[in-house]
DNA sequence: ATCAAATGAGACAAATGTGTATTATACGGT
DNA sequence: ACCGTATAATACACATTTGTCTCATTTGAT
């Protein structure tokens, strides 16, 4: 892939150009999914040539911008102590975890479709699996009831998710506000209760 | 914009072209949303010439998809007879009017992007009216909780209609069953209960 | 049969996006 | 100061899509 990279004692600024750029077609993206190259390379402060150079085609970019925010999920997730709480506790820490990372990758839905890459279906096919431990989780812990098939227990999580993205992102409510309402209407609902 | 419309006994099929081109504009966007225009002509078996001279541009082609969607949900939705029922009844008769719909109209959250039509805008905003009244109605009859947002309901709402859309779609679950599941994730959520 | 409208077939221009290649320049470490 | 790398600035080729236009043909109503 880069030939260089073997090399020792050359790591300079080796990557901050490649970083900017993605960092810039996340940014960019955000505000308009199907922005183009010139476009992205532009908000980087960065010749088009030099976007090239680091992404051969828009599909490597697009995968780097994928990975990014897959891996900046993860992470988020995994700052998370689950050691010390209950299923349901850590269900809104989640929540409360990814929701504020709307503002740079509510895009992904419509991006991810571009492109095909087994690093980044790997990486989603991770992440979804952590949702699956969680909501087996809960239904060890009896706060799932039997008769909801998990798999839409699943799809209701990334709904939730998306849904408050989209929610705060266009000012309807405010990030915490929405982890507690997503995380509400997962467990018991929007009837009765509070 | 049809001038020869006004002059009667003229009815013969002079639409016909138009409703077969809308039609393959849907069928084909479902699989494709991004199918050019000599994709759908093709698909609607009319020539590219044909297409332009119904919809001037891409964008009053997807004005119509969307409008002709909007139309036919709207359609479902008033077939139902909300006097008969309570409003939770109504809820679940609402999703599972919908959900079938998704096979041909899922697609529509990609491609409305693409259109600023003040038509579909008010189109849409008459259908997210309906929602809202529907909303109010459940918290007449206390079936919503009165610290829950009536935005927030709309918009789970809305949000466990494309998931349902989706999961039919790829065949992860029936249409009747994501109605249900949808109407009880919505009311007492997935916890507890059955 | 006739006439008007609708259509099919095709050519065409313009715009856009993408990927490649070339050359000169700036930067950074040795 | 030197040298290699990264970069900027272009230019270019290519594909795709969209929209327009023309002309011959078909269709359907009368």
């Amino acid at each position: 892939m880069n030939q260089s990279v073997a090399r020792l004692a050359v790591p300079t600024k080796r990557t901050s150009s490649r970083d900017a750029i993605v960092d810039a077609a996340i940014a960019t993206l955000a505000r308009s999914p199907d922005a183009s190259l010139s476009v992205i390379a532009e908000a980087a402060g960065v010749s088009r040539a030099t976007l090239h150079r680091h992404f051969p085609s828009r599909g490597a970019l697009i995968d780097a911008v994928c990975l990014q925010a897959l891996r900046e999920t993860d992470a988020a997730v995994n700052a998370i102590d689950y050691t010390t709480m209950s299923s349901t506790s850590y269900l809104l820490a989640v929540f409360e975890a990814i929701i504020p990372l709307g503002d740079r990758f509510h895009f992904l839905a419509k991006v991810v479709a571009e492109t095909a890459s087994a690093a980044v279906n790997d990486a989603y096919a991770h992440q979804t699996r952590g949702v699956e431990e969680m909501v087996r989780w809960m239904e060890r812990e009896g706060a799932l009831a039997p008769s909801v098939p998990a798999d839409w227990a699943v799809l209701v999580i990334d709904a939730l998710i998306y849904t408050s993205w989209m929610a705060v992102r266009e000012g309807r409510i405010a990030p915490r506000q929405a982890a507690a309402l997503a995380c509400r209407t997962f467990l018991s609902g929007l009837s009765g209760g509070v």
